[in-house]
DNA sequence: ATACTGAGTTACCGAATGGTAACCGGCTCA
DNA sequence: TGAGCCGGTTACCATTCGGTAACTCAGTAT
């Protein structure tokens, strides 16, 4: 049935394939059979993989993290003005979201966030993309205000994500953006100082 | 130990209780040894009002539920312009939060998207608030898009709700909904037609 | 030929947990 | 006073699942 493969390539694929199962079953829905079955081997093979089932759903949020991540940085890089930054950010955001809908729902669709370590990890991610984006509020605020305002921004395009990839539908990431970001630039323009 | 209680009133207790362990614990984080311990009373007892640990959870989704949706429906009825009902519909949902911690993370914290049965309950409660929102959006505009808008203003106060809960401090709702309405008018007023 | 390497399998264990059958004991009312 | 209602308990079962020890077997280098 499974094909031989070098130790490095059978982690990839593993990995592959987890998040797969994952994103569709949950930690606690899938059992590391469901995963060594879906992977096409059995489940010592995951162990000498990874070490438990906890690290290797660990790897996978920061794997999928880093992806994330790396994509907006790269994005926003280039981004001169803040209107700009936020539109390119927003841009890279949904261009993720729309070509691995199993990664966005692994870190946010979620299941993930009930355990404290895996909460953890997502919060760190969550909390980068906020950090991002506080700077874009220009007014003199309380900095704690400004954090929640920077992560409502985060839950702006967490929540059109998840009605987008709930559908099930492909959909065009551009134009989400272009709408979103247009709100959230003039939203962030309207904060005011009390 | 525990005090015999009447039927009616000992199944409002274990929800209460039910309530404080899952948000901690998390569905499958929590057994109902876990539950039935807290509540003072065995396991088989639980099993006199619920007909499952789903059923229980299920019922408790609905009467959190319950309760977000009463507020805001109450708080939004005197409105009649759109920007104080965004107001009045912000302020009304970060009370709630408020004061209800542990709802809001039964509901949202999350763990109960996981599940296809939870998740859809949960996807009914904030497909309501949406579906509040989607008229403040003035403009001529796709249905579709305007739906996913609707879902972004939603994941703001999601965003900002968590964090605020996360910090595990109490904070006053009113400061952050004048400013998350804000933000979310000026972000709503700013969508164009394409 | 032989011995080694390393990917993969079979078969199993132990703990946790959802759920249930059978029983208990105090209160109330005829 | 005794029957029965009802809230509650003890003790148990069945199953699932994470994790592991021991083994197989093909390729390869000597």
């Amino acid at each position: 049935m499974s094909q031989r493969l070098s130790a490095p390539a059978r982690r990839e694929q593993i990995l592959d394939v987890a998040l797969d199962v994952f994103a569709n079953a949950g930690f606690h829905g899938a059992s590391m059979n469901d995963i060594a079955e879906a992977a096409g081997v059995t489940k010592p093979v995951l162990y000498q993989h990874f070490d438990s089932k906890r690290h290797l759903y660990q790897a996978l949020i920061e794997e999928v993290g880093n992806r994330l991540r790396t994509n907006i940085d790269k994005a926003t890089a280039e981004a001169t003005d803040g209107k700009s930054q936020t539109e390119l950010g927003f841009r890279a955001y949904f261009r993720w979201v729309a070509d691995d809908h199993d990664g966005f729902r692994l870190l946010f669709g979620s299941g993930s966030r009930r355990d404290d370590e895996f909460n953890d990890a997502i919060r760190k991610i969550t909390a980068e993309s906020a950090r991002a984006v506080a700077p874009l509020i220009a007014v003199d605020i309380d900095e704690s205000h400004r954090e929640t305002l920077a992560h409502a921004i985060v839950g702006l395009a967490e929540g059109a994500s998840r009605r987008l990839v709930g559908l099930g539908q492909d959909f065009d990431p551009d134009a989400i953006a272009a709408e979103v970001s247009a709100l959230a630039w003039a939203g962030l323009r309207a904060v005011t100082p009390r």
